[in-house]
DNA sequence: CACGAACCGTACCGTACGGTACGTATATGG
DNA sequence: CCATATACGTACCGTACGGTACGGTTCGTG
């Protein structure tokens, strides 16, 4: 397992405890709650620090997607051979982590910011948070997909197609429904595995089709 | 052909007029320019009847949701014997209206806005929103997929679960990334098709699968 | 015509926000 | 010990919003 080397720290520790904070009273409060004169007093800093440091509102807005960005990591796979169970497994493991991810906290508050901003200010922060939250993951699945296919265990022709399918599965409207707060949608093992069940029957080789369970 | 029975407007000509205006308003400005202000001045009405006719701001926020839900009426198919090729069809202009829905002006415009609000309302206006707007769909599909299933076309356990995988696979991430202001991304036809080629390849029996190209 | 209800336009109020200015404390470097 | 920079806390300003009040106008009805 090898980590991505993330750029280090484009903010300094200060400035990362204040987006902290900033993460957290937007998680508790929506961003309504954001407001920067309760940045500054839950961070303990002054609101002119903040204007020094991001410029403005959406300065520090950005900052915060940023910095959340830069703290979620994804682990590559190794170079092991794959097998029908092992990609089936890897594949699994994936959509649970996606699901993971797409209904964390924070997550969900930055979705709901840079969307309620997406049409006044041409979607800068919705931009950024597709380019730094979604290409970690894309990667991810994309070398995974590739691996399958080089392995024979999958067969596509258009590798964007094929994980856009494998998306769909996985999620279906459950993100839109979590961000417009539809509470109870944490059954992710179920979906997961049914997500991946559909996509190697979809995409996968006989290799792969034979060890699965037949059609009733 | 048979158009549901709507309950004959909620609100007064008058008062439908106005919402109009107010979500004309929500679609060029975003939440910031739907001021109650806005609304009045936008619509030639006082600010003194805003109030008395919706209660206050979120009042009128569902009423727009209301009002435009109200608006889409979606048609039942007639009971006209189904075959693979006219199944085929009638999902594939499914799953093109669909996207096209989603994608509206409107329809983003107050998905944005309930996503917004959904984290400090305790997400009334997102549950309105998949109640009102989402129904009708829902109850489409449903009835195309069920009447897919009695000709001997479709194969599943749980309907529910059908219907997902085929919203998963017609929506996969666009829906979240229109919300987040995502230009073109309009080419909706291809992706219709190809998401009902996989849906009919995962449920369709096999006098579906026989008239299907083989997979290459 | 007279009366009342509904409604329009405008003015107004309190509040809360984004952003700025200032006085002070802490720390770093010579 | 002083000088400079950085940052904290607070107070302040202008603005804009949600919500209310009020006088004038239209319109339906007896």
């Amino acid at each position: 397992m090898s980590v991505d080397t993330a750029e280090p720290s484009e903010f300094s520790p200060r400035q990362n405890a204040v987006l902290e904070q900033a993460l957290q009273l937007l998680v508790d409060g929506g961003e309504k709650a954001l407001t920067t004169s309760g940045v500054a007093r839950a961070a303990n800093c002054s609101k002119e620090s903040l204007y020094k440091w991001f410029g403005d509102r959406d300065g520090l807005l950005s900052a915060m997607i940023a910095y959340q960005a830069s703290k979620v990591r994804t682990f590559e796979r190794n170079g092991e051979r794959l097998t029908a169970a092992s990609l089936h497994d890897h594949v699994v493991i994936f959509a649970r982590d996606l699901l993971e991810v797409l209904a964390g906290d924070v997550s969900l508050a930055l979705n709901r910011l840079a969307i309620g901003q997406s049409n006044r200010d041409g979607s800068k922060l919705g931009k950024l948070l597709l380019e730094r939250g979604r290409r970690q993951i894309d990667r991810r699945a994309m070398a995974l997909i590739d691996a399958g296919k080089r392995a024979g265990l999958l067969r596509f022709a258009d590798a964007d197609e094929a994980y856009h399918t494998l998306y769909g599965l996985v999620v279906s409207d459950l993100h839109v429904r979590m961000l417009l707060g539809e509470p109870g949608l944490k059954d992710t093992a179920r979906q997961a595995e049914r997500a991946v069940t559909a996509f190697l029957r979809l995409y996968g080789t006989d290799k792969v089709l034979a060890e699965m369970p037949v059609l009733s």
